[in-house]
DNA sequence: TGGAATGATTTCAC
DNA sequence: GTGAAATCATTCCA
């Protein structure tokens, strides 16, 4: 074959007559005898290609020589060349043209939102927000834990854009192996400038879909460190003994009525000193929710607890009497009224018989 | 380590 | 909006 690379290059010409993809020079002189004789020489290439296999190796052989010598050859190739740019190609070309990828789009949204991707923001400025938000008020602690949240989103930024930078490095070293081995191959068989376009396009697709599986793993990882550090579930903390001491003395000596005022919550929640993950008046009324539900399911086995601070009140009751001062425990505004005896009630009927006899005498020895 | 205890959330009814 | 009930998820403890 010609030691020259032929790359091949646009053609604007007209077809041949019969052989639409003949450019306009293979037509050149076509009224005069040279042109007759080209037209000739074609006909027979054409001729002998078209039987090469029908012939054995070695005679294959003897005439793949003779081609690669005929004076006509360069002319030849370079409309296989037109045929196949005009064919193959803009069947394929249309089909190039894809929309973005959704799932792609997401993955970049997801990443740039939670600061991974994109410039450097403090690593997840966002979701230190909503961090912070979720647990009613930064706390000392929560800006410790935020701070922690924010270092290993950052390692992960880290180890994504290492990642990608060698994706990048790599598709772009295997970008120029698979063109140089195209301007190599290039001497031997048609190859055009588009095709080698199409297959760099074809690269950075198989790159890309690699990238958005690093993109996905990513993903996953800033949403487990999220549920990890942001869900508020996890910041459950028990109350220390004296909150929950002083929690049950209030439920307890309100067992008719054990509903707490906004008022009583708020001081309750002063009194138990309860901040940061349990916020304020809520996990008050999540712990008189969860008490009373509790008690009403098992009232036998809250007994003990019940008659202990009962006694307790008492004591306390009768201390503050002698004092000629009220009792310190938070107000309600209706305690042991109506619908504290209907809630005791109710939760009478949950008990054996034997225990409610013994929870309504309990009962009217405390009105 | 498994089960109990417990704080928080969700769903539903009022 | 509040409370009941169910459920989840974490913490505690034998």
């Amino acid at each position: 074959m010609d030691e020259q690379p032929r790359l091949m290059h646009s053609h604007t010409g007209v077809g041949m007559a019969g052989h639409p993809g003949l450019p306009q020079h293979m037509q050149e002189g076509t009224g005069g005898t040279d042109g007759d004789g080209r037209k000739q020489d074609i006909g027979d290439i054409l001729q002998q290609i078209m039987t090469i296999t029908d012939q054995s190796l070695d005679e294959a052989q003897a005439r793949k020589h003779a081609l690669n010598c005929h004076r006509m050859k360069p002319a030849l190739f370079n409309v296989l060349c037109e045929i196949k740019e005009k064919t193959v190609l803009s069947i394929r070309g249309a089909q190039e043209e894809e929309p973005p990828d959704p799932q792609l789009m997401r993955l970049d949204n997801m990443l740039l939102a939670e600061g991974v991707s994109g410039p450097e923001k403090g690593g997840g400025s966002a979701a230190a927000a909503a961090a912070a938000a979720a647990s009613g008020g930064a706390g000392a602690d929560n800006s410790a834990e935020h701070s922690d949240y924010r270092a290993k989103l950052s390692q992960i930024r880290q180890i994504y854009h290492t990642e990608l930078e060698k994706y990048e490095q790599a598709c772009n070293e295997f970008t120029t192996h698979v063109m140089n081995l195209l301007r190599e191959q290039s001497r031997t068989r048609p190859i055009s400038p588009k095709e080698i376009e199409r297959m760099v396009s074809i690269i950075h697709r198989k790159f890309s879909s690699i990238q958005m599986q690093l993109k996905q793993s990513t993903c996953e990882a800033v949403m487990i460190l999220r549920s990890r550090f942001l869900d508020a579930r996890r910041k459950r903390r028990n109350f220390n003994k004296q909150a929950t001491e002083i929690l049950n003395e209030y439920f307890y000596s309100h067992l008719s009525n054990p509903y707490p005022s906004e008022e009583a919550k708020e001081e309750l929640a002063k009194k138990c000193a309860i901040t940061v993950a349990q916020v304020h008046r809520r996990s008050v009324s999540n712990w008189f929710g969860n008490k009373r539900i509790r008690y009403k399911k098992n009232i036998g086995k809250f007994q003990e607890e019940a008659n202990m601070y009962a006694a307790r009140t008492a004591v306390n009751a009768a201390n503050a009497s002698s004092h000629g001062s009220q009792a310190n425990s938070p107000s309600t505004p209706n305690s042991a009224g109506e619908t504290g005896s209907l809630w005791l009630c109710s939760a009478i009927k949950l008990v054996p018989p034997l225990f409610s006899i013994f929870l309504l005498s309990f009962y009217l020895r405390l009105n």
